[in-house]
DNA sequence: CGAAATTTTGATCACGTTCAACTTCAGTGG
DNA sequence: CCACTGAAGTTGAACGTGATCAAAATTTCG
């Protein structure tokens, strides 16, 4: 590896997506490498833009480095559902490459800058190197079981009790990159946004989140927000962290078939 | 392959868990006799009974081949929310078994008949053929997508549009099995259990599903379930089939790192 | 500074929950 | 075979939550 590569992997190496991928298994120099390699796409999109269209097709995975995104659903009836807020370490094309053709829209809700390869360049990754399919598996459990909890919030919890696991939620996944304090973070966008990830209308929300403020539960300054009583919080909100265990080192005689 | 393995293998062939997987890909006798023999569990678990445990370890991948179960959260406040409904070809370990604890209860809604292995020895196989690690990770996105939907549906849909995006969603789920004709299936779970999926208290869900009878879309006989106008539902529920491309063929070099 | 977006507050109303009773049906034992 | 039992389905009435619509207050941004 000459010294510009290194350069390279040295900034690489402390992407938010390597560090949610550190989760899951340990990373050789090799590997880094392996997976920078990959990229063909550094960009920076600016807010309101669309990054993937609903009913288009779109075959890459791009991993932001910095920004906010949202998928959601436009129904018919003019109604929207973000499916999931995309946070730095996030995967967009997941799972929309994997469709023929997008089933969701993805928005910048701030300027997004990302790196990203084609699905093609990464699944040829996989079959020379199966940790990374392994990785990619995880990747896609850790979205499944995010929406999972999603579907738990919206059909059978109240709203403060949504509000609270919601934001939970989001403190938990940039604690993971480092992008949260101990006990708050930012929270980049409009109660409309946090409305329609949370199935509520725009008022109600608002007062819900005055009474939990009210009830000295949180702080919101701007769009800065601190937890008071992150237990209590957690106990509201029903909220269980999420340990995903490493992926299984491999074992036995290695067979290539 | 003698004998015995081919009959063993002819009738694993017909599992609908490979029916699944040959929604991806394509199998070879190699390849059905290098899953079959991870199977070190095969038994029938009758009703009622509990497959997976919240707050357990879980460490296995079954494969349904015969029954419903559902997937569900039990709340503090006693609520229920049915996170997805487990029929034939489907897998249950997935996401328990990449946690630490198990964060769901499994259920058995009827006799479930399955096939199992563990996770390690799956994983393994996945480092020998790497075409097994993507079909994971298919897998799991086919599992993300479906509670993608299902938060669509308790966020923003009505009781209405979410019954009926509901029963098309367990009908071509049953139809990619084998297990439904062109315009209905069976539905061997009590109103409670669609409640818990949906959402919805069980006079309501009654009452809603009352005018959808009313209003000619649905039959329901007992537990058969037969559409009058398919299209139509599709189009109040919001439905859209899901079709996840196929895996992609190696290309290129191999190299063995 | 003016315009637009966002947050906040208020009043009204409908939808869906809750609780309760009643019906229907399947399974069981007398 | 029918009475009994318990589970599941159905219906009704009352209530409350959260939506809707509207407007004011506040912030953000061009």
């Amino acid at each position: 590896m000459n010294i510009v590569s290194r350069l390279v992997s040295e900034q690489w190496s402390r992407h938010p997506f390597v560090a949610r991928l550190r989760g899951y298994m340990t990373l050789s120099e090799g590997d880094l490498e392996s997976l920078w390699r990959l990229i063909e796409i550094d960009m920076t999109v600016e807010k309101r833009r669309d990054l993937v269209i609903d009913g288009y097709e779109y075959r890459k995975l791009c991993f932001i480095e910095e920004g906010f995104a949202a998928r959601y659903k436009l129904l018919r009836n003019g109604r929207r559902q973000i499916v999931n807020l995309l946070l730095p370490g996030d995967v967009i094309g997941l799972p929309s490459g994997f469709l023929d053709k997008a089933r969701y829209t993805v928005t910048a809700l701030t300027d997004v800058k990302l790196q990203g390869c084609s699905i093609n360049a990464y699944v040829n990754l996989c079959y020379r190197q199966p940790r990374f399919g392994l990785a990619l598996s995880w990747l896609a459990m850790h979205e499944a079981i995010t929406y999972a909890e999603h579907a738990i919030n919206t059909g059978r919890r109240t709203p403060a009790e949504r509000i609270a696991h919601f934001l939970l939620e989001i403190h938990s996944r940039l604690a993971e990159v480092g992008r949260a304090s101990e006990s708050g973070f930012d929270l980049p966008f409009s109660q409309e946004v946090m409305s329609d990830v949370l199935g509520l209308s725009v008022p109600h929300l608002n007062r819900t989140l005055a009474k939990l403020r009210a009830d000295g539960h949180v702080e919101l300054n701007g769009h800065h927000i601190k937890f008071c009583d992150i237990r209590a919080l957690e106990l509201l909100g029903h909220f269980q962290p999420l340990n995903l265990i490493p992926i299984p080192p491999a074992s036995g005689h290695k067979r290539f078939s």
